[in-house]
DNA sequence: ATACTTGCAAATGATTTGCCAGTGT
DNA sequence: ACACTGGCAAATCATTTGCAAGTAT
């Protein structure tokens, strides 16, 4: 055995069965943990690092500890827009994959399921499983597409 | 006016005309810019500022400022695999679009062409436009997914 | 001659690491 | 008790910025 997550990814929706889902993987249930999720759960979508220790009045460097940690139990995970920090979220019911716009850094969020036949292109065509949650697909959104350059 | 890159891009596939491109841009022909330039074409591919850098025994600072005004007269653009610093290649012929493995980091280049099928299904789904030559299609190699969890 | 460039030092932003005091189990 | 954590300082990596001396045009 690795070390933790041997069984499925386990499904949680609230903080109780998240704490317990740590604790399961031999993780400790501290306060700063705790607080990492409440932000998460509070937040409305993926926050950095920084932007969750200030928010919750711990340091950075413990709370990256924290974000690895809980993304090794699979409660959080990480994912890449463009430039920028990495950002955080909960797994919660499941995966997420994202657009990302390089012009004006909108998001969107979509469920894997919908990019399946994008997948699916990319795999027959070059053989490589393509997964956009922790790197999006970038590009340009709808109104900076019709925007033009600029 | 904005300040170069007017026309269209203008293609080239020597040094001497990277060069010529770089006086009609209105830039200076110097000693590191040369190098920078005979290093990427010396290169197999994509090369980081840093590794550009000792490789032309410059600094990295004035090495990132060329590499950036290269990039602003459409000589030279620049990928982001993945973690890891910015890669810098000659636009010579033309655009090139990536995929890129996060497990074994193996990198495919391939004509934008080629993925026009992938990127007009997701504009006739989400109206966005990708673009994989900036941030690449991350996933797995043809091996890597072979090889499962790992 | 003048404006653009260079190298060097130092600042920034994101993330990691070492360490020791503090605490969950 | 004891191993796992938290905070703090400091290191690292990628990149940017300020500046004074050097150079292309």
């Amino acid at each position: 055995m690795t070390h933790a997550a041997e069984g499925a990814a386990l499904r949680f929706a609230d903080l109780p069965s998240a704490l317990e889902e740590l604790r399961a993987a031999g993780l400790r249930v501290t306060a700063a943990r705790r607080l990492v999720l409440e932000a998460l759960f509070a937040a409305d979508g993926p926050c950095s690092a920084e932007q969750l220790a200030r928010a919750i009045g711990g340091d950075a460097a413990a709370t990256y500890r924290n974000l690895e940690a809980l993304e090794r139990c699979g409660i959080v995970r990480h994912v890449h827009l463009g430039h920028g920090p990495g950002l955080y979220a909960l797994v919660g019911e499941g995966e997420r994959e994202y657009l990302h716009c390089e012009r004006c850094g909108a998001t969107r969020a979509v469920d894997p399921a919908e990019l399946d036949t994008v997948r699916a292109l990319v795999r027959e065509q070059y053989g490589w499983q393509a997964r956009f949650s922790h790197f999006p697909i970038v590009g340009r959104c709808p109104e900076c597409t019709r925007d033009g350059d600029g």
